[in-house]
DNA sequence: TGGTATCGTTACTCACTAGTAACGAAATAC
DNA sequence: GTATTTCGTTACTAGTGAGTAACGATACCA
């Protein structure tokens, strides 16, 4: 009485596709009968497994790999400011991949519609890099990079941002352009009377281009 | 020969509505049908003037008043971090008045397929208010709150862009958040050894709130 | 082997929306 | 007045895309 099991493979490549769309597309012009296609499987079999549109979309932005956890993260260097570095480099590459800001603005866009699409995004993508920040920042309270007293989440919130500034400028993030940026925001949050005044970064160090 | 002159007030009145409309819904869930009908005006009246919904769109964008310009601005306080404080409050009330972000996302996820619009859209909004801050900034150096080397763009994106990393993140804007973002950019962009050491800033001052 | 729920394919319904065609009426220039 | 161009209204075309309804075929369980 079970019946012809639901295709795995298909799930997974139903939830690839959709993705890639999204990010190819938008939310409003990506079409469910491409999904299928590049899933290589018909409208039904969407259908099957999600009601409508949008649960669709939720499912695939929920299913993506909520990033490495804060605490162990691997290969992250103990100098805060490469620390940082490290992850919004990460951070603006993931974001200026051709359809980063494609994903975001289309489900922005539609937040009054479906504001369950743009909160999953957040849930899965922001807050996952958020924290890892915040850990890092805390770890430079404890060696003395950070002052105790600096609002951690303001911190998070300038570097971050200044990613979305440039994206939504549509200009490049270069590697000079984040170290400063970085630099920035350390000296900004730095203990008043630091044991190494300005720790770490040179002013302005290579200018190797992560998006052009 | 010249015939019935076209209207002035329905000009003005179709502008307005496809920029209201487009707040409200976006620009791919705006009809034409509803930007007529909110500009008492009939369809054929809108494509008399615009052949299609891109060339509507970008009309109305440009037709935003290009903010007031850099050298004189009227009521900006002369403390540097009470003039940036007041710049942002007003472009954060500007992002989070309803639909500033649907703009924003709209015309982002529709870049490809009309780079117009986004483009438009910083000429018009984004570079005037940068260029006051940039101002603002300069006039810092001078008064020797900001180091002469610090690069600009950099701070401008941060400021700006912590605006946008919390309307994204769908949080309001605090005054309290306000100034601590304030005072780490200019923490960050103070010269080595400053006359007056943190001017200005109070950690953490009011707490209006901008936006609930 | 028989029952059942899946599979991909094809063809459809239905709603919606950009843009146009065709009016008769109103406003201007000459 | 007369030609000309706009006006608002109504009705239409044409294209698109979400979601559904049938297939006959396939894979699993009992």
């Amino acid at each position: 009485m079970t019946g012809r099991p639901r295709s795995a493979e298909a799930d997974r490549a139903i939830l690839a596709a959709a993705m890639h769309l999204l990010a190819r597309h938008g939310y409003q012009s990506m079409r469910m009968a491409d999904v299928a296609a590049e899933a290589g499987v018909g409208k039904p079999t969407l259908y099957r497994r999600y009601p409508n549109k949008p649960e669709l979309v939720a499912a695939a932005i929920l299913a993506l790999t909520a990033s490495p956890q804060a605490d162990h993260e691997p290969d992250l260097p103990m100098v805060t400011s490469a620390a940082l570095l490290f992850l919004l480099r990460s951070a603006a590459a993931a974001l200026a991949t051709p359809g980063g800001m494609i994903i975001l603005g289309s489900l922005l866009a539609q937040e009054q519609r479906d504001p369950d699409l743009i909160a999953a995004f957040r849930t899965r993508v922001f807050e996952p890099r958020h924290a890892v920040v915040r850990a890092v920042l805390s770890r430079g309270i404890a060696v003395g990079d950070v002052d105790p007293t600096t609002p951690l989440d303001v911190v998070v919130d300038v570097l971050f941002g200044s990613l979305l500034a440039r994206a939504v400028l549509g200009e490049a993030v270069t590697d000079e352009w984040l170290a400063d940026v970085v630099g920035l925001a350390l000296r900004g949050s730095a203990p008043a009377a630091p044991a190494v005044p300005t720790a770490g970064l040179p002013p302005a160090a290579s200018a190797r281009v992560l998006r052009s």
